[in-house]
DNA sequence: AATTTTATTGTACAGTTGTTCATTATCTTC
DNA sequence: GAAGATAATGAACAACTGTACAATAAAATT
């Protein structure tokens, strides 16, 4: 069974519609009517495949969510899940979230719905719940695993939430070094 | 020169029926017609205020904010900005979020915009600079300060991010605990 | 208490939203 | 390629939104 063409087609061209529009304003100014005037949609279209605007932000979200996983995994898998090995060149994140900027810079604004951010953080946490339970060298301190996790995983975001703050300035390298001695700073 | 009395009144009628209508139905659902309806205001009035229905919210949640501040100021005040004494029954905010718990559930709804997570976030980050500022035996490693915070802070918003995930249940004794754990597992 | 300043109201308007339904177009499968 | 299934369209509806402006009401100031 595959995925009938129309529906594929019609997404399209909203998210490449949803794209353009994002050149010239802002995602909360954007209404579904325009989306669809130059989606060239029907609007009652539209309903059957999203819910509003921040949907389909959503969707084009999640291929760049897919690409944060890909640049989060890497040194996991460089020191065999022994994340206390990994040493500066082997970050990605931030080379990934300065190359999709212009999204998290409305991932992290103050009108965008939580949604978005949570895809992040659950990103992080699957790994994290991963490497803590490969990792044989690390000690719990008989702190509960699931706000473990949370609170490991969220300050690394926090990171994230910084340098958005700094509009996307700090330089990479100074990024790689400070995760490094953050996390490394917080085992014992 | 005084606030006029018929802004405290409108702004007031406001922010009261939003109450009212939480109470059955959810944020998102609840329109500026329907809440100018009940509280009995002109629904050009309303824009004379608030923005949108958010923005009442928002209005609400600043104060309970202001009762975060206090709980997260308690532990700080008793230990002389000497955190690493910190003991778990100075610990108040894990009181404070369960108390105002139908409020956080909004706030971390992933329908709701960012702005509320970042009143919290701000509000942890200043008295984390006041602390680290003070407390002299704090070792910093060639961290970025500004890094540093958010990192921290961050991560402590993981915590209660955790507890709403488990949808509040977790006693607030075992959450005390759980964060004296984390945060003195943080600094070396 | 009278005057001035400022907030609220009522009305109106064009545009958006979410939904329904019959009709048409397009894809899948046989 | 024909038949059946499914998606897209167009039109219509009531309700909501954001804004404007003149008229009115209620504060603050003197």
């Amino acid at each position: 069974m595959k995925k009938d063409l129309r529906i594929i087609k019609t997404e399209e061209s909203l998210r490449k519609a949803l794209l353009t529009l994002l050149k010239t304003k802002t995602l909360e100014t954007i209404t579904i009517s325009e989306l669809c005037r130059l989606a060239q949609i029907n609007r009652g279209t539209f309903y059957l495949h999203y819910r509003d605007v921040y949907d389909v932000f959503r969707h084009y979200f999640e291929v760049i969510v897919e690409d944060f996983r890909k640049a989060y995994e890497k040194p996991y898998l460089n020191t065999n899940f022994n994340i206390n090995n990994m040493t500066p060149d082997m970050i990605d994140i931030f080379n990934h979230v300065k190359k999709y900027k212009a999204f998290y810079q409305i991932i992290f604004d103050g009108k965008s719905p939580m949604t978005y951010y949570y895809l992040v953080l659950d990103t992080i946490r699957k790994f994290m719940e991963e490497s803590l339970s490969i990792d044989n060298n690390a000690v719990y301190l008989d702190v509960d695993f699931d706000y473990l996790i949370s609170y490991h995983a969220n300050a690394i975001i926090g990171i994230i939430i910084e340098l958005h703050k700094q509009n996307y300035t700090t330089p990479i390298e100074i990024l790689n070094e400070q995760l490094i001695k953050l996390i490394t700073n917080t085992r014992s």
